[in-house]
RNA sequence: GGCCCCUUCGACUAAUGGUUAGGUCACUACCCUUUCACGGUAGCAGCACGGGUUCGAGUCCCGUAGGGGUCACCA
């Protein structure tokens, strides 16, 4: 039975190399029919954000990842979250130091960065010197019992190589000179990071551990614990790291990283999972766009790649776009009506459904539905307009040829698509020009942009008395 | 700097050791067209480099270069 876990911690916002990661376990689990478990690591309290959790949460359902276990469905593994399990983490550093693997350490902080800051002066490598490392058991005690603030380190093999076989990229070597005595249980009493980990994933019977690449380095460490304990490890698959343009490690300050930026900006969950999906990993087919059911199917750890992926919107913005255009109206209604009324409260369904069915084929994000589209909903302010569209179709003989054409629109009974369509052109071959010398610059008028939907269904949606306003307004006005 | 990982068009990627190195996004041109977008057609563009192994290497081996990750009482 495949057992997988995601396990963040709870530092605030959720980064789309975490999404991605979190998918990728989800994909893996439902694949094989196994179980998702969710796992908060939150043992350094320093870092607590109030509320992360919850947002973290959110953001999973958000992007369709369900999970068997965790804090929310519980299950037979609990509790899921590493802050109330302090107690496992300090028995087990208990049977490390009995059985030889590790050791209390009573080096102060500042002693620590002593060394270090020699050591990097005179060009070794940064490690811990191991100066508590021979202490006797006395000793130690001794200390312990007078109040002396402590560590446990782990007690390193001398001279091993490390070996452990990893999916993505197969046989991975370290030797065990270049590991250090690394912390397990902080002088606060909490586990590290590599205790907590290996701990809870034999507890929780995980199988597979599939995590990012800058994980790699320490999953040495890992391995050697799991030696420690008599333990048998799961098997790894350390995936390519998402990149900047730059092709260092994606961060924010480069750009956006929050899955929650992404939502807010108006892209669709399926979009940013399929996109995500196909960073680092494909089905080998021609295909682009799959559906989650496609990528439960088709996913693979075995075909995932070995390379970093630079984390490009401009295909993201043409899959968002893809995804808009094939919901319909309706389906879109209940995702565009909140960005809309935000800034309009007044528009009604009805109208905003039109609006929708126009802009859905033009828009790449979800409030490109607000912005993008504002003169469905207010007076146009002309200063979006292409300046060079505008000096070319708002010249002193459209303006009159359009002023000409004023009276005709107002008599005008039925102002739908049709009509508007045949009245425009029949005046525009009455008076010997082409259509094209009435239609930019109405719709010039009426929206202040130079593009957008086909005019006469676009003045068929604003209204009559609105249109024949604007027009009014611009000839009057405009410049 | 030590250790580890990686390297196919600008980006994401495909290719049982035998292909004119394929697809998608972006970009360019043309078609469609009242604009924009959609759609259609065409185009631009890549195996990091050097050695081997082989009849034959993007694919296997070695080296070089370049990039990245990691070296905390953070995860």
């Amino acid at each position: 039975m495949v057992r997988v876990r995601f396990a963040p911690s709870p530092t605030g916002y959720v980064h789309v190399g975490s999404l991605r990661t979190a998918l990728y376990n989800y994909l893996f689990a439902r694949h094989h029919g196994g179980v998702n478990i969710l796992r908060v690591e939150d043992t350094d309290r320093t870092r607590y954000v109030e509320g992360a959790v919850e947002n973290m949460l959110r953001t999973m359902e958000w992007a369709g990842i369900t999970f068997d276990e965790g804090p929310v469905q519980g299950g037979a593994c609990g509790p899921y979250v590493q802050s109330e399990r302090t107690e496992l983490y300090r028995g087990h550093a208990d049977t490390l130091i009995a059985n030889g693997k590790a050791y209390p350490c009573f080096c102060t902080p500042e002693r620590l960065d002593t060394v270090r800051k020699a050591q990097q002066a005179s060009g070794i490598p940064p490690m811990y010197d191991r100066l508590c490392r021979n202490l006797t058991k006395e000793e130690s005690d001794k200390r312990i019992a007078a109040g002396e603030a402590h560590v446990i380190r782990m007690r390193v093999p001398i001279g091993e190589i490390v070996k452990f076989q990893d999916i993505i990229r197969g046989d991975v070597e370290f030797d065990s000179k270049t590991i250090d005595d690394q912390v397990l249980l902080k002088s606060d009493g909490f586990p590290t990071y590599h205790l907590a980990n290996i701990v809870d994933d034999h507890l929780m019977q995980i199988t597979h551990v599939i995590r990012g690449e800058e994980w790699l380095s320490s999953t040495p460490k890992h391995v050697l614990l799991y030696e420690a304990f008599g333990w048998e490890p799961p098997k790894f698959a350390h995936l390519p790291l998402l990149l900047n343009a730059d092709r260092s490690k994606l961060s924010k300050r480069q750009g956006d990283v929050a899955v929650e930026d992404f939502r807010d900006k108006g892209y669709l969950p399926q979009a940013l999972v399929n996109f995500v999906a196909l960073l680092g990993w494909n089905p080998s087919a021609t295909e682009e766009i799959f559906t989650i059911h496609e990528l439960i199917r088709d996913f693979d750890l075995e075909r995932v790649n070995k390379g970093g992926a630079v984390f490009g919107h401009d295909k993201l913005d043409w899959m968002n776009s893809e995804y808009i255009r094939k919901m319909s109206p309706e389906e879109l209604l209940p995702l565009v009506q909140p960005l809309v009324f935000d800034k309009f409260p007044s528009v009604s369904d009805e109208y905003l459904l039109k609006v929708i069915k126009l802009m859905q084929e033009r828009v790449r994000t979800l409030t490109d539905f607000v912005d993008f589209s504002s003169y469905f909903y207010t007076v146009p302010t002309y200063a979006e307009a292409d300046e060079k569209y505008k000096s070319k179709h708002w010249t002193a003989e459209s303006k009159a040829r359009l002023a000409d054409l004023l009276p005709t629109l107002e008599a005008l009974e039925t102002w739908d698509h049709d009509s508007l369509e045949r009245t425009v052109r029949e005046f525009a071959e009455a008076n010997g020009t082409g259509a094209g010398k009435l239609i930019h610059p109405i719709r010039l008028a009426t929206t202040g942009r130079g593009m957008g939907p086909g005019l006469f269904e676009l003045l068929a949606v604003i209204g009559k008395a609105e249109a024949i306003a604007r027009i009014r307004t611009a000839l009057g006005s405009l410049q």
